[in-house]
DNA sequence: CGTGTGATTGACGCCTGTCAACGTCTGTGG
DNA sequence: CCACAGACGTTGACAGGCGTCAATCACACG
């Protein structure tokens, strides 16, 4: 009967346990109603741009985002996913810089967009709330440190196994085990940092040893455990 | 006549520019210099373990400290290099995780010991100090971010170079243009992410081709614009 | 049916990691 | 004072992982 894509309601972000929102009192609930601005976007739509100085940052309410820096020769490198109840671009809005990334639509998604002064609000009158979101910062510097570490020690072998490993984890698999989350040869190569023609012979090669099962961009885990130990993945 | 290492004091700290402490109150500060702790390391002292539950951060007063995670294989991973002003150990206190890095020091260093809950109670009651340390740890995260996408997409040859003029601009060069910051070639390869016999191959390569001097651990940077071309660094 | 994007495969070769041997320097202990 | 151990630096040989280029195929879409 109706189609047009649900709004979201904060209210029902707050309930969500792993929302920074749920430190936030009765009234900033109501004021981050009030000032917030909802989007729809489709899978290859840009949400921010590399270089911008932002005007607020995104929650994101449904689908998934990647976040990646451009290189030099204009190359991809994903940095991260964002899926519901991340909050992405606040990295520039706190520290005062430019977009570090591109943010970029994967999967047909929801995103609540913050303004600036509307966080900043929160951020100066609610030490938990910025209790909460430093939180985040830290975490995420802690992911980001394993990553370099894993890059630049790891062979590209490796460290694809770690990630279909991680994709699994972060985006759950169906009841026979394929991945959800679904990527382009490149985008795989574009986060462990490799050349597209190379995923595709080492996702060959795990296909023949029978660690997966491969169907276009449907990739199936068979073998979790013998991946997570290629991959060096210590739960 | 006195060669006791001198002991450090808030207040020089506070005045420092880029000191976060000059957000705190007069009180905080007085706070400050009644909790904190400080000691004097030598090159090769451990002060903390990855893995460890952290009971404070520590502002580094005087020296330079190497902050590196421990991969598979026992190889380090160098992070980032901490030196006068800079705070370390803050992001496991804030996100309260475990040390995801070992902080080594590299050059004879004094530190001041901040208890954990010194620092939440400045961040809870102090919101202009508590914004200043997610800046910091923001900013931080871009860093991160940038590294990941060089070490992923460069060459190790451009990774060096690249690193050659980081160090410059970070920890100077002394007037015939030597680096003052001495690393071993093992250090080097555990920033780049590379063996220790390419970084000494391709040190001599910079050296053939005139873009450096070496001397032992001296390094000469001559030729500052070639080396920048070659790492792809744009200021 | 042409066009474009993404996936695949093969050929080729260089960059880089690994292994091994050796040189240098410093500090330590006999 | 010398021998020795240990850390660090250097060089050569060698193989193979992985990037690059090019051609082809599969598939969706206007």
């Amino acid at each position: 009967m109706n189609n047009k894509p649900e709004f979201p309601i904060c209210e029902e972000c707050k309930k969500n346990i792993s929302s920074i929102f749920k430190k936030l009192t009765i009234d900033q609930m109501s004021e981050l109603s009030f000032e917030k601005g909802c989007s729809f976007y489709k899978r290859g739509d840009i949400i921010y741009h590399e270089g911008n100085r932002p005007s607020g940052s995104y929650c994101v309410s449904k689908g998934i985002v990647k976040l990646f820096k451009t290189g030099v020769e204009g190359k991809e490198q994903i940095i991260k996913f964002a899926k519901k109840g991340d909050v992405i671009g606040y990295r520039s809005v706190l520290s005062g810089e430019l977009s570090c990334t591109t943010a970029k639509v994967i999967e047909d998604a929801t995103l609540c967009f913050i303004p600036s002064t509307t966080l900043m609000g929160f951020i100066k009158t609610n030490s938990d709330f910025s209790l909460e979101l430093m939180q985040i910062a830290c975490n995420e510097l802690g992911v980001a440190n394993n990553f370099i570490t894993g890059i630049a020690q790891k062979t590209v072998r490796e460290r694809l196994a770690e990630i279909l490993i991680y994709l699994k984890k972060e985006f759950g698999a169906d009841e026979n085990g394929v991945l959800q989350i679904s990527l382009t040869r490149e985008e795989y190569a574009n986060i462990v940092g490799t050349a597209t023609e190379s995923v595709i012979r080492l996702l060959s090669e795990f296909k023949d040893d029978k660690y997966i099962e491969i169907e276009g961009r449907k990739i199936k885990i068979l073998q979790e455990a013998k991946l997570k130990k290629l991959g060096n993945v210590f739960d």
